[in-house]
DNA sequence: TTATATACATAATTCACTTATGTATCCGCC
DNA sequence: GGCGGATACATAAGTGAATTATGTATATAA
């Protein structure tokens, strides 16, 4: 597991890009792909997570459908026009920070 | 100027490599420092900075040297033992964030 | 003389997170 | 048949690293 204090400010980002990725997804199934792609370094909360899908759905970044998996609840989250643009803002961002990041830190990446 | 979300977490690590390769500084030119290595982008603010710097003397990280610039007060702080081996640590725990990061959104960084 | 830069410091506030808690279903196992 | 662990949502309380605001003081150029 990674430092928390560096996942700080990262969450909407990660949201906004694995659904971009991925397209339709429900928000456990959303802490999993991460799992998944970060060979279990980044877990991500439920008491963070679900906030945030909120938080992004309000602002209108994410749509939602709500369907019953039997007797179980699942929301689904999907990107809308606005949400797409953002996620690549977001991205590019995150991407500008890690080289400047790189140079005060005087280290090579990847 | 980044989103100052991404910076959190961040300030320890910037300050202890910074001082590992610049050797003796005071705040004000760290404060200069990152700026210049960011080319402008990473501004540190003093309310952020000199906190971080009394913690990392609290530690045993950092330790000071009190001199007056004729009438002007200058405090070089300067890494531990400690320090130098925290500073190796914050690095690579950060490239290692990276790395991590890079796989979960699917872009090249470098 | 007045704004800007230099140089320190700390208190109040913000806010994204962690931790804790709650509800409920599904499924394998002994 | 019940128990733990996984699935699946949600929210409230608490934390802590930052921002913002404020204060003190000297140096310097316009």
């Amino acid at each position: 597991m990674h430092s928390p204090e560096l996942l700080k400010g990262t969450l909407q980002t990660i949201v906004l890009k694995v659904l971009k990725d991925h397209g339709k997804m429900y928000g456990y199934e959303i802490t999993q792909h991460v799992k998944d792609l970060s060979e279990g370094r980044l877990l991500l909360t439920e008491g963070a997570l679900y906030p945030t899908l909120h938080k992004l759905e309000a602002e209108g970044f994410l749509k939602t459908e709500t369907i019953m998996m039997g007797k179980r609840v699942r929301k689904y989250y999907t990107l809308t026009t606005a949400g797409r643009s953002v996620a690549k803002e977001r991205v590019s961002e995150f991407v500008d920070f890690i080289k400047t990041m790189s140079n005060v830190l005087q280290v090579q990446i990847g």
